[in-house]
DNA sequence: ATGAAAGCGCTAACAC
DNA sequence: GTGTTAGCGCTTTCAT
């Protein structure tokens, strides 16, 4: 059994009040008394009970991260800045994977509240307002807006979707194709997609649109619909993948194939992870500000749960990285 | 203000206890005002507060996880699977990156015990036996033997180191490296140099070796190592990388360098991450069994937290997987 | 079958 | 300066 400030007050032959404000360093205290609890403290090996704490409080110092898998680059990226802003501000994060499946994501939910986790940071949402309202917790989300009362960051997706579209043409492709997540979702990162289309129109490209497993993080998926448009339309000459965990395989193809990238073939992917770098060639990416997604985000929460206004639309600018696929 | 035990007592007009027992399913009650006990929680969207509950029970369902970075894609897939155990067993996970930072680490794990978590998995030591026995606590490691009290759970590292070496001597290669970790630390991971180192003067074959910075997890250190590797011994025919991150950058060193792989130069990562797949070409690697060793290690600390008895060393095979790089 | 009361470990009025 | 006390939200004897 641990100590207790009972444990320590018998000890020291005082009232669990006087412990008490040395813990908390309030009120007047003699300093021989405070020495003296501080050694007991220290013998008896004594921590606060948070939890006690938290219960009076009313005060967690701990917030949610729901997001669909933390096996994801982006997300573990993200997760991992996430975590060294909580840390920096003594907030401790508690790691949710929904695995996009809705019911998990409702348990989570509720399991965080009843935690009396101080709010939540969502990268996974599959369910709706009124679930969200009866949660009444601080949130924010990344990449899907709920409701316009619900804050979000998120990286530039159109503009990201059209400068990666435009590099390819411009790069001389005449035949793109992209690759991408589910469209069926009301995901933000489908504007992705609206400028890829865009773009191809507007200077006159042929395209092509492939859609992955419904929540794209299956590589398996992958290859099979790199194949088939490869099989289809041959002559492809730039692609533009929604992630770079979907470039990534696409350039492994290309190698399989002996398609040359960048001659051959151009392509471009999507959130500048780490391993974007890492690639054989090193591939061109729209690198998402991630370390500036997870502070903005972070940042937003502490404000609301300080009850600081927030703004609830916060879009963040890519940088286009240039290297060897294109 | 969310409804507590007490509104609900109010308002169906009896005691908390009674309240209690509903929730807890315990004791008899009669129908009628179980049912309307049950209503009133549904109108007034109560939900039990788990830390009132945890400061009675002394169970707080939670437990810590400690590595050096989820960033990093082998401890995002080990995280993954941990909180998928984790969740089937009703636990909540506290993730904490201690980016190799002792006091960070230290920090953490007072905050953990000081927040009740019942258990502690550690990818991450710089601390000693001394100080772990101040924590007290349930506790699981990976990649590192603290203490024989303290239960570990490893992938068969000289077994890998040793597939691996053979794997290049096997393909014909008559001049290898190996890029590794720092050796300084008292890792496990370092009887993969151990095998590498003796494998090749078993079979007489010509090797050295390369450590990278003291943690090795900076990608850049990895590449400038890499090219030095290659300047200083540009016959070198083989690379044993004691990570699929660190094989991701020799390919992509080799593209660079027009180094054909495998007719030139062969290479071989340890870990087998997602991304090993989706090298272009795929890497030949060691692969952990990260689910099991996820799984394992999870089981290991339950069953400390049911003080049953455990097994303190807990070595699982790896499966040498033959992809194209070799 | 239900209520009353004590207590989990800690904090914060309020006394003295 | 330090002690007394009530209470955070919940559970669990022990009465009735």
């Amino acid at each position: 059994m641990p100590a207790t400030i009972k444990d320590i007050a018998k000890k020291v032959g005082v009232n669990v009040s006087t412990v008490s404000r040395v813990l908390n360093n309030r009120g007047y205290i003699s300093d021989s008394l405070r020495e003296k609890i501080e050694r007991a403290m220290i013998e008896l090996n004594y921590q606060p009970n948070e939890v006690a704490r938290t219960l009076f409080r009313k005060k967690s110092n701990m917030i949610g991260i729901i997001i669909p898998t933390v096996a994801h680059p982006f997300f573990a990226e993200l997760c991992s800045h996430l975590e060294d802003y909580a840390y920096r501000h003594q907030y401790k994060v508690v790691l949710c994977n929904s695995q996009h499946d809705r019911d998990k994501e409702l348990m989570y939910l509720n399991y965080l509240k009843a935690n009396q986790v101080e709010g939540i940071l969502m990268g996974s949402q599959t369910i709706n307002v009124a679930e969200f309202s009866k949660i009444a917790l601080p949130l924010v989300t990344f990449d899907r807006a709920i409701s316009d009362q619900i804050p979000y960051v998120s990286s530039d997706n159109y503009e990201g979707g059209r400068m990666a579209t435009e590099l390819l043409i411009e790069k001389g492709c005449r035949k793109i194709a992209m690759i991408t997540g589910s469209l069926k979702l009301p995901m933000l990162s489908n504007r992705r997609h609206d400028a890829f289309v865009e773009a191809a129109k507007k200077h006159g490209i042929w395209y092509t649109v492939l859609e992955t497993d419904d929540y794209g993080f299956n590589p398996d998926n992958y290859e099979g619909i790199i194949m088939e448009l490869f099989s289809k339309y041959p002559d492809i000459d730039g692609i533009f993948a929604s992630s770079d965990v979907i470039a990534a395989h696409i350039l492994k193809i290309c190698h399989q194939l002996n398609k040359k990238v960048p001659s051959q073939i151009k392509v471009v992917g999507y959130d500048g992870i780490a391993f974007s770098e890492a690639t054989a060639p090193p591939l061109s990416t729209v690198r998402q500000p991630i370390r500036e997604i997870a502070e903005l985000a972070f940042d937003l929460l502490m404000k609301q749960i300080n009850h600081e206004p927030v703004e609830c639309v916060n879009i963040l600018p890519n940088e286009l990285k240039i290297r060897q696929t294109t």
